[in-house]
DNA sequence: GATGAATGAGGCTTCATTCAT
DNA sequence: AATGAATGAAGCCTCATTCAT
């Protein structure tokens, strides 16, 4: 998963693979087809954890809709900051076009997921009047979107200008639930 | 460059941008040094209609602020999802990590003077009383968050569900400038 | 020896000889030194039905010396088109030139004895006046020619042109015993 | 073509194939689509000179039949001995079960064209007499099977036991018309 | 004795790069 | 300046062979 991170799918070769699974290069193929289904796999395992982020995200129902999403935010900018979770997104921003069933893949796993775990928080919030723009339910997209941006900028930009994706997010936060609160 | 965009750098062979521009394989070595160069020099002049863009973006102080940025951000999704504007983005976050000069140069060329022109109009926005978040100048990138966002739904996930990425930014504008208004 | 027969010496893998032996292809080397090894004990047992065949041919003197031969050939044409006795006699001449041993084998257990057993054929038929072709018996190879050549169509050409070996085969003895009897 | 006669398909390596022929590695593949592509077409290419010399074959119609076929046997079996015409026979032989096209185009272009011409030849021979058997016409294979028999010979048993392949064809030629004259 | 996972040498094939024309 | 045939390094993949269990 390093290597084809570090490299994308193409540019990595299997001998670099083998070398840091501390294997031979044949072992690879007592396990996987060929290199593409290695990826595949790789990165199928790889979403999963994203998965059960996800699943574990919203149980807090107890506080408001806010505190909900941004815990959920805070831990999702935190894992993707941290660990390489981030580079997988965008391993699969790179290379969906080329491997399709990785995109479906990630996209009914995580993404219609997430989506819809967006939706009902946002339709709660709707309902408890916490979130006045009744429009947004339509586009849970933007929800998440400035935490993707985030991910997007960390590994392409952040030497130039190191971003502040928690406080980003808050400001964001506050777009939607207007006034902003102590955090 | 639709070589380069289809297959990512690595993929793409030297004989298909050959044939693709009507010329011999050769003779690419007449203009660029190896393959690298040519990539760099390929994302290099698709990057400048961008910043065209920019420079051209924020002509009509006339209006009111939110018409500037809504009139600019419908310039920029059309010339998203209509030409391949928006896979040269997602081709710099997919190879931008292995070719950080070009990740700079955009940085520099795009990035940097599209945020400054962001925030520039955020704090015209502020002083007119036209936007309430005064914390949104410190991170324009929440201003053109979902346009990236949906960039990148088009070409991973519009076949699953397409995305009606003008729809989705004036209800975000709407998050930013409070009650919506005719359109 | 169903392996090596379909695929030649080069092209089976001993993945596919453990599998059909039903054993685990680390079994094969407590028996054989290596790959050549074992296709020639393979071939080497596999010539032994040949050289028995031979051994059991001509025992009945009582009749004719055509008889005796015509009744050796139609064991031999029968053996070689339903069992794969042919097959290996195929197998002999593809891989005869670079398995030198193979072929010295073949030559000193089935060959030059079953030479040996036509020329003795030849000189009796001779002898009693059956054959009046004298030279007949420098050129043993002459009487099995046609069954050879069956051999060989058979595994190559059968689908173009069906060939009936016994009767050719008949057909050739009534060449060298002349006058054609009731069979 | 040396390279696949001395080794077989499977063995043969198209480093020694490249280094023979004077080129590199990767030029084979500008003329050839893989290596299969390459032995085919070499096998094709070396049959057209086998159906050359047939074609030239049965010319001198002047003579009794038997001078016209002892010609062209003669004419076959220096060929075969003296060029490397036999070995391409004993390869298709070896390899024709795992290269059909190869053996259809062999069968069409060579096997029916020769024995067509065979069973001609027979015919006119039982028409002017010179031919007892008439059954012979049945099977043109009986006539050519010594030369084929010769040519299997002489790649696998002539150290062993050299075979004087024009004498045994002239003994086989006695067989079928008769009374031997003076060659 | 049997296993079968692991090895790594070796072969096929691709493709960036060169260069004689 | 343009060509495109030729090159050969490099990478994927196979499979004979080994060896710890």
């Amino acid at each position: 998963m390093d290597e084809f991170i570090a490299r994308g799918f193409a540019a990595t070769r299997l001998d670099d693979v083998a070398s840091r699974a501390g294997v031979a290069k044949g072992t690879i193929y007592l396990h996987f087809k060929d290199k593409e289904a290695l990826f595949e796999e790789l990165i199928r395992t790889a979403i999963v954890p994203l998965v059960n982020r996800l699943a574990a995200g919203p149980p807090s129902v107890g506080g408001s809709v806010r505190d909900m999403i941004e815990g959920f935010a805070r831990t999702f900018i935190h894992e993707v900051t941290t660990t390489r979770r981030g580079d997988i997104v965008r391993l699969i921003v790179a290379e969906g076009p080329r491997f399709p069933e990785i995109a479906d893949f990630y996209y009914r796993e995580v993404v219609s997921k997430g989506l819809a775990g967006m939706r009902a928080a946002i339709s709660l919030g709707i309902a408890r009047g916490e979130i006045q723009h009744k429009e947004l339910a339509q586009f849970p997209q933007i929800l998440i979107a400035p935490a993707m941006i985030a991910v997007i900028w960390q590994s392409l930009f952040s030497k130039h200008a190191p971003l502040d994706a928690i406080e980003m997010f808050r400001v964001h936060l506050d777009l939607i639930f207007g006034e902003r609160r102590t955090t």
